[in-house]
DNA sequence: CGGCGACCGTTACACTGTAACAGGCCGGGC
DNA sequence: GCCCGGCCTGTTACAGTGTAACGGTCGCCG
């Protein structure tokens, strides 16, 4: 649908991300961890989807990640990604862009409950996750004086990562 | 994708909300006075697109919307649907809903730009839309923060309404 | 063994969204 | 008047998103 930069994160970043193969073995780890405490199973499948979603400094869609499992003569199907990423998403492994229809790995342990914010850069495509527990009280006490139980937030702001700014004063 | 209910909307509502023809008249109106001012075109496809969206109780998407607006012999094709959708969300007159796909009229007339917190009732599938200072500040310190320069707001609340907590009980 | 459940492959299909081109309509400049 | 340009709409085509349904495999448990 959209084709950004290849940038899609940016070193010399000014707060601390695990990028790349650190990032992808830590939610490896997490996502074994968490299978043996609650007997799931993190299948082969599973396991290469959330690699592939973390190896990626960007959102991506689920073609995108179908693609980049498939092998010569080992096509792998949209719709089992799909049902890979279902479970990813259920236990927290990996987010959702709504306004994307893209996924990303989640960069935070957070507990099921919490809701993230994700800043989604137009110019170089990346997506920063960030939680605020003062957007949090905010949100709570808006919900519960329109009497409205929340299941599920989406927070998602898009406009210009710092990194971009300063690029494009340079020009 | 999902039908939900019949319902879309609750009547003896706790808040105002204007409803129905009514509704759609005002936004209607809006749109006319809208245009005048900015030497825009409130064309017939346009403002029956509007129509269609008002009337409507619960989020639309845009070839159920193409739908309404065929008549047996004149078919309205989904993209055509879509331009129009595409001016009436520019101009505030409507809201995209990114995590159903689907548009809901404004409620508000806010300024253009203020953003909104929609919240989403999984039960009869109604969407409010309510406006909250204090989020807004929450969110812009964020940003700030992480000096991000934000373009647009999508902050979306899937849950259940207080009329459908009611409900729920009664059974 | 037989059944059950979870996972995965496959097909088919519905829905979402955009690109590209063509025709109509209207206003302004000559 | 006439032509030109812009804007809107119709049409076709297509790419991307997502789900339903069926079948097969594997492991587990009675």
């Amino acid at each position: 649908m959209d084709e950004h930069g290849t940038c899609g994160h940016h070193d010399h970043a000014p707060h601390d991300h695990a990028h790349g193969p650190g990032r992808t073995a830590d939610l490896v780890a997490r996502a074994e961890r968490l299978a043996q405490d609650l007997g799931l199973q993190f299948t082969a499948l599973r396991r290469r989807t959330l690699e592939v979603v973390a190896d990626e400094g960007r959102p991506l869609g689920a073609y995108d990640i179908a693609e980049r499992l498939s092998a010569p003569g080992k096509r792998v199907a949209a719709v089992s990604v799909y049902r890979a990423l279902d479970f990813l998403t259920e236990h927290g492994l990996v987010h959702r862009i709504a306004s994307r229809n893209a996924f990303v790995p989640c960069e935070h342990g957070h507990g099921a409950g919490e809701s993230a914010v994700f800043l989604i850069c137009r110019r170089c495509g990346s997506v920063d996750e960030t939680i605020s527990a003062e957007i949090e009280r905010s949100l709570d006490r808006t919900l519960a004086q329109a009497g409205f139980k929340p299941a599920s937030r989406i927070v998602e702001i898009e406009g210009e990562c710092g990194a971009c700014q300063g690029r494009h004063e340079a020009e």
